[in-house]
DNA sequence: AGGCAGGATTGGATCGTTCAAGTTTCTGGA
DNA sequence: TCCAGAAACTTGAACGATCCAATCCTGCCT
């Protein structure tokens, strides 16, 4: 068994001091090539990494980011979560940090949670997914300079805050018009219950999409919680009612039950999702499709920002979405 | 802005010394009651954390495992590992740990990680799920005595580590029985190609459930790639040629499949699946359930075993799964 | 009353790194 | 040739916890 490896042996091995090894993984500028060169082959010959624990200590810093996973609450929509996490790892793996998983039942526990998570690990940063009116967390974070981003734009004007999003209106927008220029007029809208900013957002550009195409939206839409059986209902009540011909859904949940409904309806209902999750993609539905790879990434551009640098208030990123083609629309 | 608050802000506050603070945290018997509750009011009063930095480096322990998460790269089936997850960050919180995400794309690089993780953050543990015959990852870990867990088992009797597992084939069986007794006996399997060990496992269970009822399973079953368009494929050919009353498949994503196979199909068809996915739950289809939860915890539960105390090999665990019956079958 | 055993408490050393301040080496201009 | 100033490198101290060994109590027994 080989004795640990520390700067104290790099240094040994390259005939430099300890300090000029930590200048050459730190500074590396500051050191003269030829130096430098030695010490870099040292740390290869010995296999030498720098102990983080010992780093932190110094420095205050831990190079680590949580972020909370949840249970699957969603059925379908679960997956969202899950590749964002994925693309958050990743990101963060090439810009030197880990992510550390945390979970809570509610926003007490949650900021209790960051208290340990600060306290225990000096957690260098927070990512918050998902974001709502009055949110109680990112004031608690904001109150005590922990840097944090969130993907979910803040819904309150007040508290400005670094986030990313995805323009949910120009998903629905683009979805819209696609149906219009397929030729469609009735084009109903089946979401989520009025005061939730993500699906207010998405009703808004079905509609403004629809005024803009000169169509009157009115009575054109139907509100609920997520779910594919209450997808299924409104569809029902939908054809009903007002028979559209086409729809568009704020989740692939209430898409899915959407095309149970007009299961044998002649001549066939278009139908468009939303997230694009892989059950949209396994039964053929079209849906709006969120960059969740490139939304993580930009979560950890802004986090870097904070930290690493510039002290200047980083830029809020809207990202767009596409239109993920498939057989229903 | 407080000061920050260290063991010896504790140790002043309550009148002693930092080594009997320390003492409270980490071996509390050895200190007189009375002086025990002065020290915890203390760290009460003044909100102390340990310094996780400070601990490790004089410990060697970091309190934190790994584990990895993948894209979601089979579409419905993406939600197991979320589960999973979740279960995993819980109970490692209730036992101290952290759990900390890594990615890779390939087994070298997934072992190159491994080294970084252990080498930088000292890492205490890793936790892998997913097992394959001949996995390069357990064999290296264990060579190098680091501790780990597998969720799944290892399918080569050579190499024994700590396992929990679900029993794959106990659930096919199990829903095969139900099958039997409403009085199916041309019950037919959807399954994957021979080799994985999953696979194989999940069906065992059919044939030896059908042959303990006296029912020949020859030329009921096929075998393919994951995937809804796959599964909807093979029931079709089932359908053709051998015309089962029942199918049992290998995950929620061909069950899917053969349920588009069988619609309008009259008698019904009862078919079941394998993983209880949050689709399953939506549209109705009976599954077997994992018990993700509890596989976690079970992980961590022979983790700390292995980093708290007993030196003795821990047991493996086999969980046995649940039928979460819907209107399918 | 004295001595002793044993538990409770104390100060000092230590983990591996970076910071701050010091010392040596190099460079170029008069 | 010499020296100022910069560049390159070295040394000692510190981060906050635990471990170790020494010391201080306290109660008990003779």
């Amino acid at each position: 068994m080989a004795e640990k490896v520390t700067i104290a042996t790099v240094a040994r091995h390259a005939r430099v001091s300890r300090q000029t090894v930590s200048n050459v993984l730190n500074s590396p500028h500051i050191v003269r090539q030829e130096t430098r060169q030695r010490v870099e082959d040292a740390i290869n010959a010995l296999g030498y990494r720098a102990n983080q624990a010992a780093r932190q200590m110094r420095t205050g810093r831990s190079r680590l980011i949580a972020a909370r996973i949840d249970p699957t609450r969603d059925g379908i929509n679960g997956s969202v979560l899950d590749r964002f996490l994925h693309g958050l790892t990743e990101t963060a793996d090439a810009a030197g940090y880990r992510v550390l998983l945390y979970t809570a039942t509610d926003d007490d526990r949650e900021i209790a949670t960051y208290g340990d998570l600060l306290g225990t690990y000096e957690l260098d940063a927070f990512v918050l997914v998902g974001t709502k009116h009055g949110d109680p967390r990112t004031e608690w974070l904001a109150d005590r300079d922990v840097p944090f981003v969130t993907f979910g734009r803040p819904w309150d004007a007040l508290d400005a805050h670094p986030w990313v999003d995805v323009d949910g209106a120009a998903g629905t927008a683009q979805a819209t018009r696609r149906l219009l220029d397929a030729g469609h007029r009735r084009i109903a809208f089946i979401g989520w219950p009025v005061g939730s900013g993500v699906g207010d957002d998405r009703r808004a550009g079905w509609r403004d999409a629809l005024r803009a195409a000169g169509v009157d939206p009115t009575g054109l839409h139907r509100e609920t919680e997520d779910g594919i059986a209450e997808g299924e209902r409104l569809m029902h009540d939908l054809l009903d009612t007002v028979a559209p011909s086409a729809v568009v859904c704020a989740s692939d949940s209430l898409a899915l039950g959407a095309l149970q409904a007009i299961r044998g309806v002649d001549p066939p209902v278009s139908v468009i999702g939303f997230d694009d999750t892989p059950v949209a993609a396994a039964v053929g539905l079209t849906s709006v499709s969120q960059p969740l790879g490139e939304a993580a990434a930009r979560c950890v551009d802004l986090l870097t920002g904070v930290l690493d640098g510039d002290h200047e208030t980083p830029t809020p990123v809207l990202l767009q979405p596409s239109l993920a083609l498939r057989h229903t629309a």
